[in-house]
DNA sequence: AGCACGCCGACT
DNA sequence: GTCGGCGTGCTC
């Protein structure tokens, strides 16, 4: 027998290889395989009786994993549709979507492996306080989280303490701990649904409170099958599944009634369009509407997907309250910020079934989930939700295909909706549902103030850092009452450029065609492309001039001047830098939450989804920029950005108001702003891309070539262009110049790109199946790739 | 993508 | 004389 086996690989291909008659594996399970001088973990996709390999050249699978239950053929489908799409290769995109203990055969048999953990005994609790010398902290550690918690595995005890095993050993000859075996075999097996799950005592632990017991030697044991024996072990039994709704629901209005009753009643494939101002309630929606589905059928799944990490321990929150009722361990996140073990623990409770509720970011719209009854996009038009490296892929556009798959309704939430979908909607494809009323009571729509800089110039009324007069004084106001301000400035860092009064030097990246960005507190200037970083220079480099100055304003400067011109208050900045440390995003948005800061500073981050109950004011600087860019949907972008960051006001009662900075305060996107207007901004807009055959009238593609020379990369797109002619279905495809990239240059790679297009998605496809194996073919020491739907253009 | 082989410059 | 630069060729 063989199996054709999809491996992480450039080449689009299956690579054969013989098994065992006996022990065929079937399509979906993971093999680990020889492959050139190495070993790789490839996925079954065939199982056939031969092959048109050479016999010679055939190999035979060496292991199969049994610690996972085989990928459906669903599943399958969705990451073969991924591939085809996105012009890559089946294992390029199943492979990197499993977790990273799947990809690796040597960690198979430790997903297996008995798991032990450690339990402390009431005899402990009571003598190790004393026990302990007071200054081993280490141990003190060890003890307190013994204490703590229910339970240490040996792993986890392991990294509080280096010698924890053999310190345990002795606390459990004491009769202070108890040693716990788990066979983490069974329970991964088994897909069980939750609601099959057996009564808490039951469950397969065994325990051994003495020493006596066998000393299984410490084993680098799954931390994913802990969390699943914690899970079995706490579920009761018996549990009424009509107890799925919370006691104390917030009532509907009219418009959530309606949008909740469509969703419910949808029957197969039904794409809705939820189109809700900033505060009406898209979420209460997304709940309820899981609720009916999940209540109904005790097996089904749910899909919520976010655009940013940081949004998902709110929305976290609100679905454990609200399914407080669901066992621990049904609702499970999946996003980059998770650990290794953890985010191998709850793929393996959506693979499994036993997760109800998947809530991620975009990485999770290619989770295994068998039972898939509901897919939520919230914020849909969000850029984060297309992947920017690696497989190119929209994982709202992959959540519809999904959802057309399963023949199951899917939900795209937003205030501001993508020109794409809204257009899905005008053409009757997607069914569009309205919440235009915010849905607490009294909430009214912000009230949106220009502030044109031109005429305050005029008048001699000066801003002060670039905050003007009426800013300040609004700014002022709220401080007084008590009230949270909002600041919202594109743009990270002290200042954009440094630069030479003298001579006009200006600060530049030296790996990167950029200027590198002025950082106050780190004392450094640092390329925001490739990450180089050096001190400030005292004195300019080429003329020696003292006076070098920073140039324009980022959010560490405007955090300063904020300190100068409303004395007293509170200034806290959140950007990507006050948040580099893993949980200090949270940390800084509670920090808001409990009104210890008056004036709150940031880029985008601030922009989305978070309810600031107090603030009451928003500010926006800096925002003219993208009014004049090249990129034809920065406007759109713009535009749901202010929508959103408006939104922060005045959510609770406070009358909310948003004061514009701008130069162009006749602009029609802060006319349609001022308005709340977005069907006007959105109806416009289509119309003008009709016009200029854009998105979503027409369907792109772009490739990209890096090379050591701008020329070489250049020489290649056009080699590239002139390959096009020899394929059929490019005649209905319009091929543009190859341009280098606004950057041209990042950490010394020179890029340069090419976009082509058709009104028509099929030709374009068939373009890039035929264009592929030519750029393979041709010659040159250079990286390229295919973008399919880019969004910077 | 890895990871080899392979053929030319600066070091013990 | 070798260590190591990265060009190119292959992987069932």
């Amino acid at each position: 027998m063989f199996v054709r086996v999809a491996l992480d690989h450039p080449l689009p291909t299956l690579f054969d290889y013989r098994c065992d008659p006996e022990a065929t594996p079937q399509p979906g399970m993971l093999v680990n395989v020889p492959f050139g001088k190495r070993m790789v973990v490839g996925l079954v996709c065939e199982v056939t009786a031969h092959s048109e390999v050479a016999e010679d050249r055939v190999r035979a699978v060496d292991n199969i994993c049994i610690a996972c239950p085989p990928l459906s053929t669903a599943w399958l489908e969705l990451a073969g549709f991924a591939a085809e799409y996105y012009q890559r290769g089946l294992g390029e995109v199943a492979l990197p979507a499993l977790p990273q203990a799947l990809r690796d055969a040597t960690r198979w048999t430790r997903l297996l492996a008995p798991q032990e953990r450690y339990r402390l005994l009431p005899a402990g609790r009571a003598a190790l306080p004393d026990a302990l010398p007071v200054r081993a902290t280490a141990l003190r550690r060890l003890a307190d989280e013994l204490a703590n918690a229910e339970f240490l595995t040996a792993p986890d005890a392991r990294a509080l303490h280096p010698k924890a095993a053999a310190t345990l050993d002795g606390w459990l000859a004491k009769g202070w701990v108890a040693l716990e075996v788990i066979d983490a075999a069974a329970p991964i097996g088994l897909a069980q649904p939750i609601d099959t799950a057996a009564p808490a005592t039951a469950g397969p632990v065994a325990v051994s409170a003495s020493s006596e017991g066998e000393m299984v030697a410490p084993t680098e044991s799954a931390a994913f099958s802990a969390d699943h024996a914690r899970s079995v072990s706490r579920t009761s039994g018996g549990r009424s599944p009509d107890t799925l709704a919370a006691p104390l629901l917030p009532i509907l209005t009219d418009e959530q009634t309606a949008a909740v009753s469509a969703i419910h009643n949808a029957n197969g494939f039904a794409p809705f369009l939820l189109h809700g101002v900033t505060g009406s309630g898209k979420t209460e929606v997304y709940l309820r509407a899981l609720a009916a589905l999940l209540d109904t059928d005790l097996t089904a799944q749910a899909l919520v997907l976010v655009p940013e990490i940081n949004l998902t321990p709110q929305f976290e929150a609100a679905f454990r309250a609200r399914f407080a009722a669901l066992d621990d361990g049904a609702i499970v996140t999946l996003h980059s910020g998770l650990a290794e073990g953890e985010r191998a623990r709850n793929w393996f409770a959506a693979h499994t079934g036993h997760a109800r509720i998947v809530l991620g970011t975009r990485l999770a719209v290619l989770a295994s989930l068998p039972r898939l009854a509901i897919i939520c996009v919230d914020e849909e038009h969000d850029p984060a939700y297309k992947q920017q490296e690696g497989l190119r892929y929209s994982a709202r556009d992959l959540a519809i295909w999904r959802a057309k798959q399963l023949g199951i309704p899917v939900v795209l939430g937003s205030a501001t909706p993508s020109l794409e979908s809204w257009w899905q909607a005008d053409q009757g494809r997607y069914q569009r549902l309205t919440l235009a009323r915010r849905a607490i009571a009294d909430a009214a729509l912000p009230t949106v103030k220009l502030i044109d800089l031109e005429d305050e110039r005029r008048r001699g009324r000066a801003s002060v850092d670039g905050l003007s007069g009426p800013l300040i004084s609004a700014l002022k106001a709220r401080v007084e009452r008590g009230e949270q301000s909002l600041v919202f400035l594109n743009r990270r860092g002290y200042a954009p450029q440094l630069s030479c009064d003298a001579c006009g030097w200006v600060a530049g990246c030296p790996r990167c065609s950029a200027y590198v960005v002025l950082h106050k507190p780190e004392r450094a200037l640092r390329c925001h492309h490739c990450g180089w970083e050096t001190r400030i220079p005292r004195a300019c480099p080429d003329c020696g001039n003292v006076d070098i100055a920073p140039l324009g304003r980022g959010t560490q400067r405007v955090e300063e001047s904020l300190a100068k011109v409303v004395p007293g208050a509170r200034v806290l900045r959140i950007d990507a830098d006050s948040t580099r440390r893993k949980g200090s995003a949270q940390a800084l948005f509670s920090d808001v939450h409990a009104g210890e800061v008056d004036i709150l500073v940031g880029t985008q981050m601030v922009a989305k989804g978070h309810d600031f109950r107090r603030v009451s004011l928003v500010g926006v600087l800096n925002a003219d920029t993208a009014l004049f860019s090249h990129d034809f949907r920065a406007s759109e972008r713009l535009f749901a950005q202010l929508m959103q960051v408006s939104g922060r006001a005045g959510r609770a009662g406070l009358p909310g108001e948003v004061l514009v900075q701008t130069r162009y305060p006749r602009h029609a996107l802060y006319h349609a702003l001022a308005r709340h207007d977005y069907v006007g901004f959105a109806n416009a807009t289509l119309a003008e891309r009709r016009d200029a055959h854009l998105p979503p009238f027409v369907y792109q593609a772009m490739l990209r070539a890096e090379g050591r020379t701008l020329d070489a990369a250049l020489a290649f797109l056009l080699q590239a262009a002139t390959a096009l002619r020899e394929i059929p279905a490019a005649e209905r495809v319009t091929v543009y110049d190859a341009v280098p990239l606004t950057i041209v240059k990042v950490m010394n790679v020179h890029r340069a790109q090419l976009l082509i297009e058709s009104a028509s998605r099929a030709a374009l496809q068939a373009t890039l199946r035929a264009w592929q194996p030519m750029l393979r073919a041709l010659k040159g020491v250079l990286r390229w790739s295919i973008e399919v739907d880019p969004l910077d253009i």
